[in-house]
DNA sequence: ATAAACCCTCCCATCATGGGAAGGTCAAGC
DNA sequence: GCTTGACCTTCCCATGATGGGAGGGTTTAT
């Protein structure tokens, strides 16, 4: 079949079929008349298999590991729970920061009356004003320089 | 002050201060015989301003718009709060879209043994068998083209 | 024979960030 | 005076996953 009904078929544009055969994660497509593509089921499997795993977040280094592992029959499982763990792991921290974020976020924007008037707590706290701080009712010193947050 | 004293002073690195002014989120900075940028306390704030937000996820487009209602002494905080909220529910449907993720995976991740034998629920969940459909014990064909899961 | 529906390869764009090259400036120390 | 080192400048390239589109070729049905 061509790459149009391989991609229906699979769930993965024509346009991802092309990129992940240029960048080696799939070995080069059989070629009709030497210029279209020719996929079979077994191929259409391999970009299922990879339509499900980028669903569920793995990153293109990732999947090529499983996809080797999937392919290897005598693979120890060991080898597939920890990519799969460590990439819950890595999600879960992402979800953490993520979450931090939006705590902040609400908290903040709970406090603002969300009217005509300029006043707005979400500004201040942008502009380093710490609402929370005891005591504290004026701008602070941007004295914070390195704390690099390794968010998003 | 020039650029690596302000780098240091507000979290912004001068890679991204450079940048920031070439894409029009910051004014030109000022120059000094005309070849170093020149910053002062003004500036150095509109950084930290811009680096909380980014620490709380807003795009640059995002910070583009809060700092320009940040400038407006008359803005309406209904204004800030809107963006706000929009991020917020943004950030909380990429949580929900990733904790999905992690449910699949962490119970495929349950179902594995991990240990030297090659049966693995994970790859096998990924090859598109669902363990879990009653009587459901041999492959599924890929049947699935449409349903595009708009996640990440 | 022509139109529609495919396919091909290339290049460019996104978003935020960093790396690095090639070169200019400035202050301190010899 | 001259070197050294720490700055700064601009410009180009890379990341990861994906799409858009140009320019051109092929197949198939009418």
């Amino acid at each position: 079949m061509r790459i149009g009904e391989a991609a229906r078929h699979s769930g993965v544009s024509a346009k991802m079929i092309r990129h992940y055969e240029s960048i080696g994660l799939l070995a080069p497509a059989a070629r009709r008349d030497n210029t279209y593509r020719d996929f079979d089921i077994r191929d259409v499997h391999d970009l299922a298999f990879i339509r499900r795993a980028r669903d569920l977040g793995f990153s293109i280094e990732e999947i090529g590991r499983l996809l080797a592992l999937w392919r290897d029959r005598d693979r120890p499982s060991r080898e597939v729970k920890e990519i799969a763990s460590a990439h819950i792991a890595e999600m879960e921290a992402r979800i953490a920061r993520m979450q931090e974020m939006v705590a902040t976020l609400r908290h903040l924007a709970e406090c603002c009356a969300g009217d005509e008037r300029p006043d707005c707590p979400i500004l201040s706290g942008l502009a380093g004003i710490d609402a929370d701080a005891p005591g504290n009712s004026h701008p602070r010193q941007p004295d914070h320089a390195d704390q690099r947050a390794d968010q998003r």
